[in-house]
DNA sequence: TACCTCTAATGATTCACTCC
DNA sequence: GGAGTGAATCATTAGAGGTA
């Protein structure tokens, strides 16, 4: 008689067809059981060729093993299930391209298993609710599916007699606010479409990256909401961080009416129910080992490393230094490998030896000049476009849609967004400075236990005002900071003295006005400003500074958090040291000190004590 | 049966136009 | 000027069909 594979065994391939690379972890969540006896199941399919396994390597996630399908699986399952693996290639993401597009969008893929895991294990430890459908869906969409485009997972619940079936998506960081409402455009389109859920599209759960791309959401979908008010399509939002910090069911859920968080199982639309297209058959009986019959497509998917696409394997194959290394690159441009040692934390020829490469892996690409202030030549590197297509696979964002609309500066000829690294590259003294004063402040926040949020290129730290001609405010960078539990964002701007006078106002007036319409929105979980202005003389300091105290006077300010210094001087002695001038103390001071002083005013929003 | 070519389907992108 | 919409175009892929 032939060996068979136990109900256990069976279980867990059922999960690793519908949630293609699961850790043992999750896996062993869904079945309520302890991690290890999971582990011993993975590792007997393992051993009996129906899985292929792979680690995981990411700055995002703990390194894990995650398993997927292998093709011989695939085939054998496919015979079980009477379907041709093309036929459940349709119905599951199981296939071997599948599983590519699935490691080059790891961050994504594990996040996601985890949220379904724990719902999983959520519903387990209610009284009315189960899960009665929970899968990844396929990224090849045929024109009639059932699901929309843009959407990674489809689940379902269910209480008695009554089902709430629902869709997620799951948002990134670096996608751009276009990105998103492109999302939400194609979930509408779909719900006008005809498709097997008639008007009643179930509710499309969106895991938003952190509370800023959640704004974005909530923005986006009350404008979508209003134009097609019509046709209402249920869209959920949560904070990624908040439901994991709960669990899903958790009151974390809003909808685009309003901002009040619900739990899931009152949010989600409830009927008797769904179409017949989105039910599985669960697996049966399964051989000990697949016949070694593997599909055809697979064999040459698998043979043909050279006809898949190139960009998920290398992201697959890319170690977390090299990951850090481009996601620093792709945010800010020109760096040097002394600069990405520094924020890296790593020795300099670490640096060179990872940024050759990515070089020699086309990811990235140098350029070598000298830098006015320098005296002899640096090499600075920046993101080539096979660095950007990876980026961007890694972030479910088409690689035109995310050159031209996310703050990733890349070198991408021809395409829209090429314009945003050109710019750089012209005003490469003041990139090069802005860069050197930043990594310089991150350095010496770190030696100094000031622990740094986060560094804002000049396209990220872009800030809107509701009045003037311009209304929106770009300092060359914004670094976030946090000590002693108090935060504070230091807004940079890097003077070379080039811009004219009447732009320079313009300006230096733009700010008087930020800081104006901020002065009496802030709220506690906001954080309070400081401007630093550094600049190439004294003199220019003093000019500035005039500047700014007559647009101040305009803008009815009586204090503006404002420190000056000028380039050499910080450049000698560092960020921290005692550079700075506020205008109202005589000599210079420290950066902490004019922070101190600064939010001493009675006039400052900044309701913290900076030691 | 393996391989190659062609075609249709699909999704992404671009561009022109309109509205606010 | 920015954002949305729809048509046109381009790129990619699956699948059918022909040939050795």
């Amino acid at each position: 008689m032939t060996a068979v594979l136990d109900d256990r065994a069976i279980t867990a391939l059922d999960w690793l067809i519908r949630l293609p690379l699961l850790g043992a972890y999750e896996l062993a969540m869904i079945l309520g059981e302890d991690e290890r006896a999971t582990s011993r199941v993975l590792s007997d399919l393992l051993h009996y060729g129906w899985l292929e396994a792979g680690v995981i390597s990411s700055p995002e996630i703990e390194p894990d093993r995650l398993h997927a399908l292998s093709p011989a699986g695939h085939s054998e399952i496919a015979r079980a299930l009477a379907l041709s693996p093309a036929g459940l290639g349709q119905e599951l993401p199981v296939d071997s391209q599948e599983t590519a597009y699935r490691w080059a969008r790891v961050e994504t893929t594990v996040g996601l298993n985890r949220l379904l895991a724990e719902l999983v294990a959520a519903v387990q430890k209610t009284t009315n609710l189960r899960v009665e459908a929970i899968r990844s869906l396929p990224r090849r969409r045929p024109r009639s599916a059932w699901w929309p485009v843009e959407v990674e997972a489809y689940g379902c619940l269910r209480a008695d007699q009554s089902l709430a079936p629902f869709f997620v998506a799951w948002d990134r960081a670096a996608a751009s606010f276009q990105h998103r409402k492109k999302r939400l455009a194609a979930w509408y389109a779909f719900s006008n479409e005809q498709q097997p859920w008639g008007t009643g599209v179930p509710s499309i759960l969106v895991l938003c990256a952190n509370a800023s791309t959640s704004a974005q959401w909530t923005k986006a979908t009350q404008t979508f909401a209003a134009r097609h008010a019509d046709r209402p399509l249920p869209v959920l939002l949560a904070e990624i961080d908040a439901v994991f910090s709960a669990d899903p069911l958790a009151e974390v859920w809003r909808g685009s009416e309003t901002n009040l968080e619900a739990a899931l199982s009152e949010r989600l639309t409830w009927r008797e129910r769904v179409p017949e297209e989105c039910h599985l058959r669960p697996l049966a009986d399964l051989p000990q080992t697949p016949s070694q019959q593997m599909p055809m497509r697979s064999v040459l998917a698998a043979a043909d490393t050279s006809s898949e696409r190139r960009a998920p394997v290398l992201y697959r194959e890319i170690g977390v230094t090299k990951k850090r290394f481009l996601d620093w690159l792709a945010f800010h441009p020109l760096l040097t490998a002394e600069d990405l040692s520094v924020l890296v934390h790593c020795r300099r020829q670490q640096a060179q030896i990872v940024l050759r490469r990515l070089k020699d892996a086309a990811l990235i690409e140098d350029l070598v000049t000298r830098a006015s202030d320098d005296v002899c030549d640096a090499t600075y590197y920046f993101l080539s476009s096979e660095g950007l297509k990876t980026l961007a696979q890694r972030d479910g964002v088409p690689a035109r849609r995310y050159a031209r609309h996310s703050s990733i500066a890349a070198a991408v000829t021809g395409w829209q967004g090429e314009g945003r690294l050109q710019t750089l590259l012209r005003q490469f003294d003041h990139t090069v400075g802005t860069n050197r004063f930043c990594v310089g402040l991150l350095a010496d926040s770190v030696r100094r236990q000031i622990q740094v949020i986060a560094w804002l290129s000049a396209a990220d730290a872009v800030m809107s005002i509701s009045s003037g001609d311009r209304r929106q405010l770009r300092p060359d960078a914004a670094v976030d900071l946090q000590w002693r539990g108090a935060r504070l964002r230091l807004l940079v701007e890097w003077d070379r003295h080039t811009m004219r006078g009447p732009q320079m106002n313009a300006k230096l007036g733009r700010y008087a006005t930020y800081f104006s319409e901020t002065r009496y929105q802030r709220t506690n979980g906001d954080w309070p400003e400081h401007l630093l202005v550094v600049t190439t003389s004294p003199s220019r300091e003093e000019d500035l500074r005039a500047r700014f105290n007559s647009a101040v006077g305009t803008a009815g300010l009586p204090f503006i958090p404002l420190s000056t210094s000028t380039a050499s001087l910080v450049e000698r002695l560092g960020p921290f040291a005692a550079v700075w001038s506020n205008g109202v103390e005589q000599g210079r001071m420290g950066l902490l000190d004019v922070l101190a002083l600064a939010g001493r005013q009675p006039d400052s929003e900044a309701k913290v004590r900076w030691p």
